[in-house]
DNA sequence: GGAAAAATGGACCGGCAAGTCCAAAGCCCG
DNA sequence: CGGGCTTTGGACTTGCCGGTCCATTTTTCC
């Protein structure tokens, strides 16, 4: 049922996508109009109902689609391998440059909380984002633990989500006043405790052979 | 030049900020027309313009000082008084509760990113806003430090900015997933590492001292 | 090579909501 | 009490923009 697309319309419509996303980045979602889309991707109205018969909700969907899978491939292959610190070193430079280099332009910004509510498919895709992303970060720690590189008592689910949370509030704090500082204060400061984890308890080892 | 208003404008006008700061919270910056403001708060679509000649975004602006506000007395008295663990503790339970009770409401929400672009004065609201926050927390932690609960070693800048992101991160993550926990946790885990600080600090005196 | 399906272009429609305007009413103060 | 201000009501204008529709061209596949 899915399919009638051809070679051609594929790449038109992968096209449409990639050129509303940039626009969106651009000037922001409710900025921006299918007139923009069709003038940035050299298309008319009728594809644009052609491909995404929803209208724009439909193309916005694809779009935060497309962007929210963007948003962990850019963290590869680092997200995926927190398996020493240097590694998390590696994640948390990425991150920060990343976000540096993107500023003010957040494509997914607009799709929480109200402004997402009209689009619940859109709220969706954030939260599975949020939940993949979590997910890898557990699996960085559980991996940290096994090596003793952090400590057992730290609950992964709990210190994950800590750190997405200060990420998050990092990158939204670089949204409304520019600066980098707090995303890296939280990331920073996160993964020092984590490290501090593993310290205590070696230390209480050491302690308790003595 | 600024005053022109009776008694009675005063009273029009407060009205029409706070019926349409509820609106907003219940449907949302963009979903919100002026006729619902009208609706909600028994004014004319003259009386709107004579208050806010300039407009919606006019409007938009007296709305989100109101509420940026309101953010920072809803953590009073606790937030200026931060001056032992159980006072940081009854703060952080305010946090929860009150962001809990708001649920997916999120009146500024909307001021951030691009959408808060095309309002140069949202923006800078917002970033007051965050500022006065983290200005409040600095001041906490410098407090703590001078009583020797939170160990010298600590950045009050630094630490204030990490904690004020994973505010920030957990209450977007409540936003977008509907949980509390990332939020708790963000909270609980950053305040353990201050307290395990002066733990720190103390440990090593006491070794010195062996 | 030709029919069916897909892709494209763009004129047109319709509704919606912000903003304008002015006339009428009410309030303040000498 | 009366003139000039503020306040109020609401009809009207206006532009915008999403969505519809259909005619034309291109592709696919037998």
């Amino acid at each position: 049922m899915t399919r009638a697309l051809t070679r051609k319309g594929e790449a038109t419509r992968a096209r449409i996508v990639a050129g509303a996303a940039a626009e969106i980045r651009e000037r922001g979602v409710d900025e921006v109009r299918l007139e923009d889309v069709m003038a940035h991707t050299g298309t008319s109205k009728g594809q644009l109902f052609h491909y995404f018969p929803g209208g724009k909700e439909d193309l916005l969907l694809a779009v935060a689609q497309h962007e929210a899978d963007q948003v962990l491939t850019d963290q590869e292959p680092m997200l995926s391998n927190l398996t020493s610190w240097p590694a998390w070193l590696a994640w948390r430079d990425r991150l920060v440059e990343r976000y540096l280099a993107q500023g003010v332009k957040c494509p997914l910004n607009g799709l929480l909380g109200q402004t997402g509510r009209r689009a619940p498919g859109a709220q969706a895709i954030v939260t599975g984002l949020m939940w993949r992303w979590q997910a890898a970060i557990t699996e960085g720690i559980r991996h940290m633990q096994s090596t003793g590189d952090i400590g057992p008592d730290v609950d992964p689910e709990r210190a994950s989500a800590a750190l997405l949370a200060g990420i998050q509030g990092g990158v939204l704090l670089l949204l409304s006043t520019g600066k980098i500082d707090h995303l890296e204060a939280a990331l920073d400061l996160t993964i020092d405790s984590l490290r501090a984890s593993a310290l205590v308890t070696r230390e209480q080892e050491g302690r308790d052979n003595e």
